[in-house]
DNA sequence: CAATAAAACGAACGGTCGTGCTAATTTTAA
DNA sequence: TTAAAATTAGCACGACCGTTCGTTTTATTG
C-alpha cells in the first residue's frame, strides 16, 4: 500500500491523540503523563515523545483535538438545522450528547476541566482554550440573533445575556452530572433551557403587556451594533 | 506565655493550611506539592509533612479549611439576614464577594476546581466535596422554600429547580470571570439572578411566564416585605 | 532491489514527587 | 529545673517526571 502520501506517522499521531483525550478526560491535562500515555498506546516513551517535541506541544495538540471533536459533534450538526430556535435547541441537545453520550469521553469535557486547570497559568494553552470558548459563546450569540431576525425570538432580546445564561446552564449540567452524580441533571437543564427559551420567544399571546411601553428605545439601542 | 492549652503546633498547622489554600487556589489540588508548600511556609519538607501523615490527609484538610471559609463568609452571614428573598440575595452577594473579593483566594474557589479534579477519582476527598456541595444546594433549596412560606415566592415554585439554576449561574460567573476574564461577568450574573427572582416571585395573576417589569415595582415589593 | 528517510526504541540524565527514619530542637508539665 | 512529649530538621529511598541521544527498525522512494 503505497497510497499514503504524507506519512504513516500522522496516523500514529492521531492514534496517540485519541488515547490522550481519554486519559486527559479522566485525569485532567496535568494528570496526562507521557509515560502512562505511552503505555496505553503501546509504544515507547521516547517514540511517542518524538511526535511532539515538548510536553506543552502535546497538551496543545490534545486541546486542539478536543476542540475539533466538539465542533464536529456539536457545532456543525447544529448549523445544518434550520435557522432560529431549532438550531439552538439542536445545539443544546448535541452538547448534552457530547458530554454524556455513549461515544463521549469517559471523564467529561476536556475543555471544561482544562479551563479550570489553566485559568491561572498563562501561556499558549490557556490562550487557545480562551479563544475556543469565546468563539463558542459568540456562536451561541449569533444563533440567538438569527433567531431574532427569523422571528422566533423577540426583537429586544439581549443575545449576549442569552448566550451567557445558556452556557451557564450547560456548565451547571456538567457539574451536577459529573461531580454530584445528580440523575436529574439533564431534566434540570432542559427545564432551565425551556424557561430561557420561553422568555426569549416572541410573545404571541398572553402577557402581551410588555410590548407597549419602552420597546422602541430598546430596539433602537440594541438592534444596531457591530455589523461588520 | 504558657496559655496555649492544647499545643502550639496547632497554630503551625493553621498557618500551613492558610498557605496551602493560596497555593491550591492557584495550582489546584493536584498542583499542591509538599516541597513547594514547605518553601512558602518556611519550614522543612519533613517537618511540614509530620503534621499530616499522608498527602491525602493534607488534601482533605485543605478541603475542610476551604469549606470552613466558605461557610463563614457566605452561609453564616446570609442566615443572619431576614428570611425570604433578602437572605437569598445576600447569599449571592456574599458568594460573589467570596469568589472575587479583595480578601479572597487569588486563584478562585478551591472547591470548584477540586470538583473538576476529583470528579473521576473516587475517595474520601471526592466524597467530602460532594457532601459539601450537596449541603450547599440543599441550603439554597431550603432558603427558597422559606421564601415561599414567607410569601416572597409563589407557592408552586420548584425550589429544587430554583437552587439548580442559581448554582449554575454562580458556576457560570466563576467560569466567565476566571477563565474568560469577562469584565461583564458580574453584570451577567446579576441579570440572570434578577430574572430568576422575577420568575420565582409571587405572580400578580395568570398562567404564562412573565418578563422583566419596571424596577419601581420591584423595589416597592421588596421593601414592603422587608421586615419579618 | 538498494538507498534513504522516517519512526520507534532503550537507556540514561537531572529533578521532583511522596514518604519513611533518626537525630536535634523546642514546648509543655511536674 | 528537669524529664517527658511534641515538633522540626536532615537525609535517603524508590518511583516517576520530561527530555536527550545514539541505535535499530520500519516505511518510502528511485
Amino acid at each position: 500500500m503505497t497510497l499514503s502520501y504524507p506519512a504513516k506517522g500522522k496516523q500514529t499521531r492521531k492514534q496517540i491523540l485519541d488515547a490522550a483525550l481519554i486519559v486527559a478526560s479522566r485525569e485532567g491535562l496535568g494528570g496526562l503523563t507521557i509515560g502512562e500515555l505511552a503505555k496505553t498506546v503501546g509504544m515507547s516513551k521516547s517514540g511517542l515523545f518524538a511526535h511532539f517535541r515538548t510536553k506543552d506541544a502535546l497538551e496543545l495538540a490534545v486541546l486542539e483535538a478536543a476542540v475539533d471533536r466538539f465542533v464536529a459533534a456539536v457545532i456543525h450538526p447544529a448549523f445544518q438545522k434550520p435557522r432560529g430556535e431549532p438550531r439552538i435547541l439542536a445545539l443544546v441537545e448535541n452538547w448534552v450528547k457530547f458530554l454524556d453520550g455513549s461515544d463521549s469521553l469517559p471523564g467529561g469535557s476536556v475543555l471544561i476541566s482544562a479551563s479550570v486547570e489553566l485559568d491561572d497559568r498563562p501561556g499558549p494553552a490557556r490562550d487557545f482554550v480562551q479563544t475556543a470558548q469565546r468563539d463558542l459563546i459568540t456562536n451561541i450569540e449569533k444563533s440567538a440573533r438569527i433567531a431574532v431576525d427569523v422571528g422566533h425570538f423577540r426583537e429586544d432580546l439581549d443575545c449576549d445575556q442569552f448566550a451567557w445564561s445558556l452556557y451557564s446552564f450547560v456548565l451547571g449540567y456538567h457539574h451536577f452530572s459529573r461531580m454530584l452524580n445528580d440523575p436529574k441533571a439533564e431534566w434540570h437543564l432542559m427545564q432551565s433551557v425551556r424557561g430561557l427559551l420561553n422568555v426569549a420567544r416572541r410573545r404571541t399571546e398572553g402577557a402581551g403587556e410588555k410590548s407597549k411601553r419602552n420597546k422602541k428605545e430598546e430596539t433602537k439601542t440594541k438592534n444596531r451594533r457591530k455589523k461588520t
